[in-house]
DNA sequence: AGCTATTTGTTCGTATGTATA
DNA sequence: TTATACATACGAACAAATAGC
């Protein structure tokens, strides 16, 4: 007799009103939403349940919520692109290489971090036991030591901020008497184990612990788009990989060969 | 009198915990977590306040809630390889193309929807107002006509499924008398509009709406990595793109030229 | 097949804390 | 300072899915 619809759960069908009226285009980008307490009331349901359908809404990156604030509807920022599979195949993290040089500076994140060092000492590697993901990637035991390089880039129109970070496998880098220096991995790698060859992948992933505050991404919502270019010797071994971590909001990564408006080149 | 650390909501708490947890590989991957009442009193606290936490991890692609089953350590499954940036550029939705030839199959998910029509009709083109994002892709006003065909596809092994879709500028592929046929849109932009470039990118976002269930995704936790082609007549301007939609936890794009244990070519 | 116990899902009410304008 | 708006938390009750007997 006359049931409702069925199913749906309440807070569903209000993230669907919501979602409706979001796409309809009844809401400008940046412009707040009614309050909680006016949403429950419209909807005449509880707070919570309003809480759980906007929650649905902002990890679908469609809204924002401020504490003390309102709730926003998100305004989506064009992405920059990310280059992948072009050459020549640089050191992003030697010590020699210039952020300015690809129109990009040093994170002030990474400057405030380095506090009792000079920036530039955050381009030396860690020597670190290889994690699961590291160790997959390049094929070593988990454990197997890594020199693991990183620095964070900070594009200075828009402050987004990328994460540039390389692992290489700790053996091939190690001398008997002293270590290779950071601006000579690559070459180091290319004469005792040339030619290299390179593959680059990109992929997606949801951003966690302090990923989120270290690109300052909305903490829901927001994909991390991964970009990894791996360096493989003569015989295909993994020798060490580097990998740009972006928010996916505000990056996409291009194959080579276009004019591209952009920026870094992987 | 002895007050916590500060700042940290509980939840936010009980979340670092079990994120160390699960990071410090206390669970195997499929096994359950103790349940919600049971965590409830572990960390002395309520189940609303439980089920945030989860709810984080959750988001965050550690964890996944099956309804009257438990919570569960999620499985990470290996990556399959959309490659992009090669040659040739192929209609992946001419009715001619046989998704076989690839090593895949459509969708069953497609022949339950086509169910009046036989399964190859929904490669024809639906002829739709263009919305905010294919406008915005294909540099024309909102609103002006496309030409929408989409197919989804299933790899036989893994079972996971992918969403092709292309728009094309419909002005391009209507004649006066009578419209271009789909399997030779190509063709007849090539030779009315050619020689045609081509720039290929990849992007990130979180999947909302029927793509979650098309695409057989998990409802959180998941970001839906976009592969997207774009076809340019010789003047630079877009006359149409297709992407491929697929589950980031289950797909990567890369570059051209490795070996590919794969797929599929954009 | 059916019943029951377990587990997660939904919803409400209520209270209090914190950030912002 | 005050008002508004979102954040956190607890308790409770019932619904719905699942698994085991």
């Amino acid at each position: 007799m006359a049931d409702e619809d069925k199913a749906a759960a309440r807070w569903r069908e209000i993230a669907d009103f919501l979602r409706t009226d979001v796409l309809d285009g009844h809401y400008q980008p940046g412009q707040a939403l009614p309050g909680e307490a006016a949403l429950a009331h419209t909807y005449n349901t509880s707070r919570p349940t309003i809480r759980k359908a906007i929650a649905q809404l902002a990890g679908e990156g469609l809204l924002t919520v401020a504490h003390g604030r309102g709730t926003f509807l998100r305004a989506r920022p064009e992405r920059k692109v990310i280059i992948l599979g072009e050459r020549p195949h640089v050191d992003l993290l030697s010590p020699t290489n210039d952020p300015a040089d690809q129109g990009w500076a040093l994170s002030e994140r990474l400057r405030k971090l380095s506090d009792g060092e000079a920036p530039a000492e955050q381009l030396h590697p860690y020597w670190t036991p290889s994690g699961v993901d590291e160790a997959s990637v390049l094929g070593i035991r988990r454990g197997q030591m890594v020199a693991y390089r990183y620095a964070y880039w900070q594009h200075p129109k828009t402050r987004a901020r990328i994460l540039i970070s390389s692992y290489t496998v700790a053996d091939l880098v190690r001398g008997e008497s002293e270590d290779v220096a950071p601006e000579h991995f690559y070459s180091h790698l290319e004469s005792t184990r040339g030619p290299l060859r390179w593959t680059t992948t990109a992929h997606a992933a949801m951003p966690y612990g302090s990923a989120i505050e270290d690109l300052e991404m909305e903490a829901v919502g927001t994909p991390l788009l991964v970009t990894r270019r791996l360096m493989l010797d003569r015989e295909g071994r993994p020798l060490e990989f580097t990998q740009i971590e972006a928010p996916g909001d505000r990056f996409e990564a291009a194959g080579g060969g276009d004019d591209g408006h952009v920026a870094l080149r992987l």
